[in-house]
RNA sequence: GUGGGCGUAGCUAAGUUGGUAGAGCUCCAGGUUGUGGCCCUGGUGGCCGCGGGUUCAAGCCCCGUCGCUCACCCCA
């Protein structure tokens, strides 16, 4: 039996590229219009970062982390997110004595052990930003600007931006309570899963797939936010109406990851699954604070990256082809054509040939699939002839160039001027 | 961790009540001797996921196992 791959994990083939280097390309570029920074952090840290930030009694930390000792016998996890590893990269260059406000952004794979399916894998990819420094909520609108526009550029539409408040440490207790109370009451008639997470994250309860809807009536967390977590909302929801951002009030979304505050918000998609969000994120102005930074806020988010790739239409994205294939015929112009193909790539010119130098027709073919728009044929009459076709696929019309000044002559026709 | 569906060629997939595995696409070579896409002909390519059992005989039936997949849970 061969060796396969991991069980959740998968190779992105060739023919997949396209796609994956055009989300990158789009996000890269709109984020820095926006004044974001790439940064690259390890996809490994000590676990206890995880924890503190993440949550201790959080799935993701209780059984869904890579974690194993190193040779030294420390405690290390496979990132299951980026925020943490973004925040104490962040913390430990204090780069908040750098300016106010620090705005960064990444790719890369992220891991979880969970029972693969639809969307939903052990290694993944999420494209994530994080603007750092700055309560303000014009940070926020600005940071839901950059998620709307990335899906809009990319050209995925039929997707809902959903928001929400989940307060600050100040209020945010007042509605647990709250809401403990009232499921408390009707805590026999719920399912196995919400008598469990009653106990361990009640706010939860409200987004069950079972007894969601029995739900209408319970208190929601915008009746509970303080004054100025009430006005926070009010700023960013007001913004998002100014710059014609659509989006929908979810007063039951809750985010799974315990650092979260205040504004939080998920792009959902119809029909992708069971596993329909997108991208999610939200404030967290507690975290640098945790990971033993300054008292600062900060907002992020992250879109799944497969499951964004599979929303994308491939039939608009250029699939690269060479500009040129050359065919030789026979040993003698295969020969000729080794310094030619080295030329005419060193000069940034995309050529494609063939090297077994086997029939025309056969070698046509290969033309015709790569999707150059020119073929240069040599074959043994062209080298005796000091001759070469180059042949138009398109058009089919042939030209005849001389061999002594072909690459110049190619470089002329196949560079820009 | 729990449940459903599925494993036959590189891909998509037929295979009757058990009787010696057929096809389309791809790939390769031809179809006037040096010209692609369409068409035609031929060829390469299968431990029928793996192991065991029943049987004269197993792709098909039984048991086990591994893998894939979808859903629960959780989340991007």
């Amino acid at each position: 039996m061969a060796i396969q791959a991991i069980k959740g994990v998968k190779d992105i083939l060739p023919a997949d590229m396209p796609l994956w280097q055009h989300l990158e390309a789009t996000a890269r570029r709109l984020f820095e219009d926006y004044g974001f920074s790439e940064i690259r952090v390890p996809i490994f840290e000590y676990t206890e970062l995880f924890a503190r930030s993440i949550g201790a009694s959080t799935d993701i930390v209780e059984k869904e982390m890579y974690t194993f000792e190193d040779r030294d016998g420390r405690k290390i996890t496979l990132r299951p997110e980026g925020t943490a590893g973004v925040v104490r990269a962040f913390v430990e260059h204090k780069m908040y004595a750098e300016s106010q406000l620090t705005r960064l952004y990444y790719m890369g794979p992220m891991f979880r052990h969970e029972r693969p399916q639809k969307g939903r894998y052990r290694q993944f990819h999420q494209i994530g930003v994080e603007a750092l420094g700055l309560d303000h909520p014009h940070v926020d609108i600005e940071v839901l600007a950059m998620l709307h526009g990335l899906f809009t550029r990319i050209g995925v539409g039929g997707l809902t931006l959903q928001i929400n408040s989940l307060g600050d440490s100040e209020c945010r207790g007042a509605y647990r309570d709250a809401i403990k109370s009232y499921l408390k009451a009707r805590l026999p008639t719920l399912c196995g899963d919400c008598q469990r997470r009653y106990e361990t994250n009640p706010l939860r309860v409200l987004d069950c797939k079972v007894d969601g809807d029995k739900f209408a009536d319970s208190p929601i967390m915008l009746d509970y936010l303080c004054t100025a977590c009430k006005e926070h909302f009010e700023t960013v929801e007001a913004g998002l109406r100014k710059l014609d951002i659509p989006f929908a009030i979810n007063p039951r979304l809750v985010r799974g990851l315990d650092y979260y505050t205040r504004t939080t918000f998920e792009l959902v998609m119809g029909h992708l699954g069971a596993q329909n969000t997108v991208a999610a994120g939200g404030r967290y102005d507690g975290l640098v604070r945790e990971i033993g930074g300054p008292a600062t806020g900060g907002i992020g988010f992250a879109l799944g990256v497969e499951r964004a790739i599979s929303l994308m239409d491939s039939a608009n994205i250029a699939l690269p082809r060479p500009a040129l294939f050359l065919s030789a015929l026979g040993p003698e112009a295969v020969a000729f054509a080794l310094p030619v193909l080295h030329d005419l790539r060193s000069a940034g010119i995309r050529v494609d040939t063939d090297y077994t130098g086997s029939s025309l027709k056969s070698q046509m073919k290969k033309a015709d699939k790569s999707g150059a728009d020119l073929t240069l044929i040599i074959g043994e009459e062209e080298i005796k002839n000091n001759k070469a076709i180059l042949r138009n696929m398109k058009t089919k019309e042939q030209s005849v160039l001389t061999l002594t000044t072909l690459i110049e002559d190619l470089k002329k026709r196949l560079l820009p001027a």
